[in-house]
DNA sequence: GACTCTATCAACACCGTGTCGAGTAAGTCA
DNA sequence: TGACTTACTCGACACGGTGTTGATAGAGTC
């Protein structure tokens, strides 16, 4: 598919990512509505107890107008997995800075912590994320995707603590970052979502973050 | 709702816990039937794409017959993964011995390799398992039942080698356990359904292993 | 040969999804 | 002004899945 040639700016219908075809009138209200009220009724129940007519009816809308916005239920709540996603992504790169100035155990807490905090804050779209994984592809691929990046961050970070005598040689170290990358999430979710057995939210980071040290550098306590 | 009063033993309906209201006669073999086409389908497809009616005509009868035999398909999948968690489950009180016996490395590789190895067999009936939690308490009880489980086993292995001076203290034996079976539960998951990142199936093991050793031990070669 | 209990299914009621086609209202421009 | 377009709206429908009802057939007592 070739990549839309820059038009003529004025007119241009912005056709954005997941959601409808573009436009540019009122209906970014009715659409902004949409998303408003999957986020609202998220929180409140699951994903599976929410039907496009919710969805409509919260944003004052028919079933077939929701259908003028969004393909499906999904791809609203692919929208919204994307924009959190996309909100938490930032606090990557804060991973690496925390590094170099804090050292490790320094490091690795502030780029969980500020992982956690953006996903905190709406248990609902995570657990509506997770879910969708169950019947979505698309859902499977994105959490894919972000989970391939963090996974090569960690992996970096290994190597370059292996390179300069911090970190002793092991298991290699994309084989590491994947199994503590993969507790994270599975123990983050389960703290979020109150499941049991979980860890208290108030301790999970202390013990992720102490197998993660551990695990990378043989200590709970290294440099 | 109180207890069913013990009955004349003799023409006693045996009501089978998920399945169906008791009965006897030859309706076993179709009962069977449902269970072995949901087997055979869920190793074809997601659940989500298996219907009713396919387990009805996979079992040669009608779609209303198929609910004289089973409340719902959900039913259906708790009673598959209900056994297949009872024949796992064996493998629990191997790592007891296995941990007396051979050691930690030997103790532990052989209750992981069992554990992996009763599911390894089945990665439909996993997924099928796992997507269930999405939609189904009952399922979400069930799973959450069988991690308390292996998080008690593991809590009471951490606090014996910690008792007996092999290993140091650290985190609360109970969160370190939590972590780390919810990493193996993770990982192993995404190692049988072939996501991406996940660790090759021969290497799993290894890996799980290294993390569980320096999360518990301090080293990867205790003892 | 009346009675019971297992087993069976056609027909139905229901609900959620997604589409179709007929609109209306606001803007553009001849 | 009035023909034309574009954004937007929704009633009505078709479809596919779930779960229930009620009628019935056969096998097993007694």
């Amino acid at each position: 598919m070739p990549v839309a040639k820059a038009e003529s700016s004025s007119t241009t219908p912005t056709p954005r990512g997941r959601g409808r075809r573009g436009t540019r009138a009122s209906g970014d209200d009715r659409e902004r509505a949409i998303l408003e009220t999957a986020e609202r009724l998220l929180e409140e129940r699951p994903l599976s107890e929410i039907s496009v007519d919710d969805l409509a009816k919260g944003a004052g809308i028919s079933r077939p107008t929701f259908y003028f916005y969004f393909p499906s239920k999904d791809a609203v709540v692919l929208t919204i997995v994307d924009r959190l996603v996309a909100e938490s992504g930032g606090s990557r790169e804060e991973i690496i800075t925390a590094l170099a100035e804090g050292g490790p155990q320094a490091g690795f807490r502030v780029g969980l912590e500020n992982l956690y905090a953006a996903f905190r804050a709406r248990p609902g779209v995570v657990r509506a994320g997770t879910d969708l994984r169950a019947t979505n592809q698309e859902a499977r691929d994105l959490w894919a995707q972000v989970m391939e990046g963090w996974v090569a961050d960690v992996t970096a970070v290994i190597e370059a603590e292996r390179a300069r005598g911090a970190a002793p040689p092991g298991q290699p170290a994309r084989d590491l970052a994947i199994a503590l990358v993969q507790m994270n999430e599975r123990a983050q979710y389960a703290t979020l979502l109150g499941e049991s057995p979980s860890l208290e939210a108030d301790r999970v980071l202390d013990v992720l973050i102490d197998v993660w040290l551990r695990a990378i550098y043989g200590t709970a306590d290294p440099g």
